[in-house]
DNA sequence: TCATGATGTGGTACCGGTTACACATGAAAT
DNA sequence: ATTTCATGTGTAACCGGTACCACATCATGA
């Protein structure tokens, strides 16, 4: 491969020049400008990212930390996350967490050796040390999901309280006289915030009990566990929120088991929006998060913190919307 | 950040020793060593990798070119071969080329000027000039389902002209008398030789007519369209053999709306084995490939030729499964 | 006429590692 | 006693860029 030395002996000038060329910084004559221009084609000349980042200066990469990529919510928003990488000229490390607080703490430190820009975190188990060694390693980030309280950090979120109330309001309208709810593991905010949505929406009514809400595990088999004790518990119920759409599709599967109509007997629910819903029989009602427009914002937000061309650290919060299929479409 | 300058000054000795250690390349004194061990934890040390690339080892970082990680088959892959990344000490970058052969050669240029390692193309659209311009960039490289015609390079892939027979075999022996096709886009190997497959197992038969072969495009409002088209051509069908899973959802979709059973009427295999197929209903058929094994295979090979200890080129075929389930269940 | 500032370019230290080479020392082999 | 070789360590060039600083040249304004 060429270097800039070769360019700058075949175009007859310094590195500097060359340099100052590349980087559009500090004049260059027109003449050399071509000749330079010249020298780069015929030497095929591709300066090194490399050297460019040992030099101190921008890597033009970022990490996606998140805890599964095969989990289905994340395609998607790696998907958009690379889009808006790619298109300002960054490049992206895909890690793969499994929420294990160890993975992320080594994946940390070798990310913070390969001098990458920043890191979008998708994965729901930063502590208030790894935040800390971020901040000491001095690698901007930002994150999804995160709780309010953290300070310089940006938090990309949706509305999940809301699509909690939006949840029950289209059960109710739709025509249910007695919800459950599956709720995700409370350490993760949104799973407790969709919860806290629910439970709002629905105390004040007298077939209210707390043992409608059963807790799940935010996957598929969960979902169908959750929906089984649910049902022991609670024969008489007629509608079911869950808490992601996962554990929605178990509840899908159980109820299908049990010999119970959807959306007949029971209407079902889910919340998230992933592909996965559309392929279910019944399709599936779901409060649908703007995944991908997420994903195209946290990376919009950090490759603005890498670039520093924002101002403070701040919480985006993207609303939701119900889309209502046919799990929760009742005859009557 | 402390350098290599900062641990030698401290340990009391040279750089090169400190590298000597850190590569465990040359000759350390037990007692050098150890003050070094110190003066390491002591300031919080940490070797740049991006020093290590320029100073021309390896920068412990490969790609993975695919089409569109939202694509349902793409994320199991990912995980595995970032499984088998990781614990070889790399670390891995994702690019969506969306099979555009602007986007890969883009790609190219930049991962070369990031001095990665090695690539794994799992996207089917490289050309004789991107192997050219891999092999001048001297860029090592694995494919996933390419041609056996590529030289220098290894090649995985499933056997897919068996699956097709597979899938013919199980629809026959479950009673089928009259099997349709619907195959992705014959410029991908995997989707012609799953074709030929069928082909083969069916031309003998006196129903067989190629018009029982429909295009799809691999997705499923393509495997809807192609059904549709199907029963329209034969409405005395009662199997289909999509050539994947979600062209066969794509049929599922279809055949429920036209208001024909599966498994009833109608059975229904598809191909790939992702997780989608499920969660239909009925559940899906499907002939599926080892899609963790496939990435994990491709990535320790990927390594092994990073690393110098791989023979030569190889092809690399994997068994593909019948996985039966409701979707050709025939009660009778 | 001379100071001033815009334009244009080169020299070179530096980023943080790796590694070839030189140079010790001490024990074993001849 | 001398060669030989394993052990142990340091010096400095190098990887390929960036950027500070010095130094021209030339037009403009005082």
């Amino acid at each position: 491969m060429a270097t800039i030395r070769d360019v700058a002996k075949l175009a007859g000038v310094s590195v500097a020049t060359i340099s100052r060329y590349l980087n559009k910084s500090g004049y260059v004559n027109a003449d050399t400008e071509l000749n330079i221009k010249h020298a780069i084609e015929k030497l095929n000349y591709l300066p090194s990212g490399v050297a460019r980042g040992l030099a101190g200066k921008s890597t033009k990469t970022f990490a996606l930390i998140l805890p599964d990529i095969s989990n289905p919510f994340f395609p998607e928003l790696a998907r958009a996350v690379e889009d808006v990488a790619s298109t300002y000229g960054f490049t992206v490390i895909l890690c793969n967490s499994d929420g294990q607080i160890g993975k992320e703490k080594n994946y940390i430190d070798i990310l913070k050796s390969k001098n990458i820009d920043g890191i979008i975190f998708a994965s729901n188990t930063l502590g208030q040390e790894d935040v800390d060694k971020l901040a000491s390693f001095n690698i901007p980030f930002v994150c999804l999901d995160r709780a309010p309280t953290n300070k310089s950090c940006s938090v990309v979120r949706s509305n999940n309280r809301e699509g909690g109330r939006l949840a029950v309001k289209h059960l109710l309208e739709s025509g249910s006289k007695k919800i459950g709810h599956i709720y995700g593991p409370q350490d993760l905010i949104p799973a407790k915030e969709r919860l806290i949505g629910y439970e709002e929406s629905v105390r004040a009514f007298d077939w209210f009990s707390p043992s409608l809400m059963v807790q799940g595990d935010f996957g598929i088999s969960g979902g169908i566990k959750a929906t089984e004790e649910l049902m022991r518990r609670h024969p008489d119920i007629d509608a079911i929120f869950a808490g992601n759409d996962l554990m929605a599709v178990g509840a899908l599967k159980a109820l299908h088991r049990m010999g119970i109509q959807v959306p007949g007997q029971v209407v079902v629910c889910g919340f998230d929006g992933i592909n996965m819903t559309e392929i279910t029989e019944p399709e599936l009602t779901t409060i649908a998060q703007p995944i991908y427009d997420m994903g195209a914002l946290v990376s919009r937000i950090l490759i603005k913190k890498i670039e520093g061309t924002i101002e403070a650290d701040q919480i985006y919060e993207l609303d939701v919307t119900l889309i209502p299929r046919e799990s929760t479409k009742r005859s009557g």
